[in-house]
DNA sequence: GCTGCGATTGACT
DNA sequence: GTCAATCGCAGCT
C-alpha cells in the first residue's frame, strides 16, 4: 500500500507511479476497485493556468492546499463529480485527476451504477465515469484516502507510460505547453478523448 | 448581487 | 459530428 509520504511529491513526478495502482472504495452496496490507467497532473499555483488553485487558496480549492493523500472532489457542468488525489507537501497545491481506470473488483456494481455504459471498459473511461463507478460522491470531498472506506494499493509492476498534452484544459493551460497527462498505452480503457465540447480554434 | 463559464457526458442528427 | 443540460464558483458591477 503506498503511504502519505509517497504522494508528498510533485504531481508531474507521481503521476507516472500511480498508473496501475489500485484504488478501492467501499460502500454499504459493496467494494469497487479501478485500476488506474489514465491520470492528469495539475499543479496549483503560479505556472499552471489550468489549474482550480491557480489564482490562490478558495473554499473550494482548499483541499488542495492541504495535507496529501486526501481526495479533491469536484462538480462541474451541472452534474458531473470529477475525482482527484492531492498529492505534494502542503503548500503547492499539486493534485492528479483521475481520467480513466478499469474496473478490477465490484464490476456488477460499478454497472450497477453506471446503466448507461454499453461496455465494462466504458465503466470508468472518463473522469465523472471513474467517480461514478467507484460510487464517490460530492460529499467525500477532503476524505483521507488513507482511512476507510478507502484503499489505495500500489501496482506490484510498473506499466508502460506515455505522456502528452492534457484534455480538456481551455486555453493556455491546454495544449502541448503542459504535456501533464499520463496513461498506459494501448490499454482500451484510455481513450482519445475529443477536444472540449465548447472549445473553438 | 449578477453573469459567465467550466479538469464532461450523453443524446440526437 | 454536433449540441444541450445544469449549478457552483469566481470575478466584476
Amino acid at each position: 500500500m503506498l503511504d502519505r509520504a509517497a504522494l508528498s511529491r510533485d504531481a508531474v513526478e507521481l503521476a507516472p507511479e500511480l498508473l496501475g495502482a489500485l484504488l478501492t472504495h467501499s460502500t454499504s452496496e459493496g467494494d469497487v476497485t479501478v485500476r488506474l490507467t489514465e491520470v492528469e497532473a495539475y499543479r496549483g499555483t503560479g505556472e499552471d493556468p489550468g489549474s482550480h488553485a491557480h489564482r490562490g487558496m478558495t473554499p473550494r480549492t482548499a483541499v488542495m492546499f492541504g495535507e496529501p493523500g486526501h481526495l479533491y472532489a469536484y462538480f462541474t457542468y451541472g452534474m458531473h463529480t470529477c475525482v482527484n488525489i492531492v498529492c505534494s507537501p502542503a503548500g503547492p497545491a499539486s493534485a492528479l485527476l483521475l481520467r480513466a481506470g478499469e474496473i478490477v473488483d465490484g464490476v456488477e456494481l460499478a454497472r450497477s451504477r453506471r446503466p448507461s455504459a454499453v461496455s465494462d471498459r466504458d465503466l470508468a473511461r472518463g473522469p465523472a465515469r471513474l467517480a461514478s463507478a467507484l460510487g464517490i460522491p460530492l460529499a467525500e470531498n477532503g476524505a483521507d484516502l488513507f482511512s476507510e472506506p478507502f484503499a489505495l494499493l500500489a501496482s506490484d509492476a510498473a506499466p508502460d507510460v506515455a505522456s502528452g498534452p492534457r484534455v480538456g484544459v481551455s486555453g493556455a493551460g491546454g495544449g502541448a505547453a503542459y504535456p501533464w497527462r499520463f496513461w498506459i498505452p494501448g490499454d482500451p480503457t484510455v481513450s482519445v478523448y475529443r477536444r472540449h465540447a465548447r472549445s473553438h480554434d
